[in-house]
DNA sequence: TCGCCTCAAAGATATGACGTATTCAAGTGA
DNA sequence: TCACTTGAATACGTCATATCTTTGAGGCGA
C-alpha cells in the first residue's frame, strides 16, 4: 500500500530525510531545487509535494517556497508518517505514543469484541492464541511476531470500529518495530502469552470485562517494558 | 489548515462526493472526465487526485483510471476524511466511531495529564471549567461549545503525547457535530458540568485516577446519548 | 522615517507532446 | 473448440514550456 511511481520514490527519500530530522522544521526548500537534487520533473516534485501537504508536513507559499511545518502538526495517525519516524531518531518518542495509545485503544478494543465479533472471528482468534502459544514455546521469534500482529489486529478489527480496526497496521509496525530493534525479550514471556489465551477464550465467551482487562494487562506491560528499555 | 489553491476546490467537491457515496465504491473515474466536470487542468486534477491517493481513498491505474477504493481502506485518522464523512451521509457511523474512541483515549489521556500538565495547563484547564459552568448556567450554547472543545484539546494536549494531543481537533469536529445536528440537550445537564469541574479539579492537584474516572464517566455518558438519538 | 510603488522571484496553472503499462480482442495454430 | 500469441487502443505517467498570480523586498519620494 505505497504511492508508486516517480512521486513514491521521491515520498521514500523526503519522507525519512524529513522524519529524521535531516531537513529540519522551518528549512525551506524551492521545488526547482528538489528537482536538481532527485532529477525528476517539476510534475513529480509537485505532486511529491502535494501529498507532503496533505499530511502537513510542509506548506508551499508563493514567494517563499516549501516550508517544513512544526513536527506538532503533522499528522501523526498516517501510516506513513508513522512509519518514516519508527525508521529514523524519532522512533522512541514514536514507540512510547504509540505505547500509550495502545493501552488506550486494544483494552476498550477487547472488550467492543467480545460483544461483537462474529463467529469467524471469535475461532480465528482461538486458533491464533494456540498457534502464538507454539512457537512462543518453540522460541521462533519470526513466527511469533507475525502471529501476535495477526492476533492484535483481528482483535482490533473485531471491535466492529472502523476506527480500531485502522489502528491495526499500526500496531502490527510497532510490534515488528520492538522485534527488530530487540526492545523484547528473546523468549516470549509465558505469563504473556497465558494473557493472550485469556484474551481469546474471554472474547470467545463474550465475557467482555475479563477481555479488556487482560489485554489491559498486556498492553500495560509492554509499555512498561519499553519505558525501561528506552530509559 | 486547508489545501489551497484549484486543487483545494477540486478536493472540497470530490471529497463530500466521495465520503457520501454520490461517487459509489469501485467507480472509475478518468482524469479527462474530472477536468470537463469541473473545468480545470490536468495539472490540477493530477494533483487532486494525488492528494486522494495519500488518503487512500483513490487509486490510479494507467488503461484503467481512477478507481474509488473501499471505504475499509480509506484513512479514517485523516481529518479532512473525518470532516467529510461527519458531513455526509456517513453521520452516524463516524459519530459511532469517534465515540467509543473518545471513551478509550481520554479517559487515559487524562490520567496521564494529571501527571504531565504543566502549570500553565493546569491554570487554563481551571480556568477553563469556571468558563464552561458559567456558560452552561447562562444556557449560552455557542459559547459553552467553545469552551467545551478548548477543554478536551488542553486535556489531550496536556497529557503530553504528541498523538492524543492530535485528536484535539477531531474531538472538537465531534462536538461541533453533535451541537449544529441538535444531537445534544439545548441545556447542557449540570451532573457533566460538575464532572469537567471535577476533571480539572483532579489534574490540577495530581489525582490521575480521579481525573480518568470522571473523564471517563463524561464521555461514556455523551455516547451513550449519541446511541439514545442515533437509534 | 514612513509609506507607496515597482520589480522580480517562485509557485500555480495550462497545455502539448511523448512514453509506457495494461487491457482487450483479433488472429493463429493445434 | 480452446488456448496462446500478438498487436493496437487507451488512459495514466512524465517531461518541457509558457503564462499567470501572488508576494516579498528594495528603491524612491515626500
Amino acid at each position: 500500500m505505497e504511492i508508486q511511481g516517480l512521486p513514491g520514490r521521491l515520498l521514500d527519500e523526503l519522507g525519512p530525510a524529513l522524519a529524521s530530522g535531516e531537513i529540519p522544521e522551518g528549512a525551506v526548500l524551492r521545488g526547482e531545487e528538489l528537482e536538481e537534487r532527485f532529477g525528476v520533473s517539476r510534475t513529480v516534485v509537485r505532486e511529491a509535494v502535494r501529498i507532503l501537504e496533505g499530511m502537513r508536513m510542509v506548506a508551499s507559499r508563493r514567494r517563499v517556497g516549501i516550508t517544513v511545518l512544526p513536527k506538532s502538526l503533522w499528522d501523526v495517525f498516517d501510516p506513513m508518517v508513522i512509519r518514516w519516524r519508527l525508521a529514523g531518531s524519532d522512533r522512541p518518542a514514536q514507540l512510547r505514543s504509540l505505547g500509550s495509545l495502545r493501552v488506550a485503544v486494544e483494552p476498550a478494543a477487547a472488550a467492543l469484541a467480545a460483544v461483537h465479533a462474529t463467529d469467524d472471528d471469535r475461532r480465528e482468534l482461538s486458533s491464533l492464541a494456540v498457534e502464538l502459544t507454539v512457537a512462543a514455546r518453540d522460541a521462533d521469534l519470526t513466527t511469533f511476531l507475525g502471529y501476535d500482529i495477526a492476533f492484535h489486529a483481528l482483535v482490533l478489527r473485531a471491535s466492529g470500529n472502523e476506527m480500531f480496526a485502522h489502528l491495526g497496521d499500526t500496531v502490527g509496525a510497532v510490534l515488528t518495530g520492538r522485534t527488530e530493534y530487540h526492545l523484547m525479550p528473546h523468549q516470549p514471556e509465558p505469563y504473556a502469552i497465558r494473557l493472550h489465551r485469556e484474551v481469546a477464550d474471554a472474547i470467545c465467551s463474550g465475557r467482555s470485562d475479563e477481555a479488556e482487562q487482560a489485554m489491559r494487562t498486556i498492553v500495560t506491560g509492554a509499555l512498561e517494558e519499553l519505558n525501561q528499555q528506552l530509559s
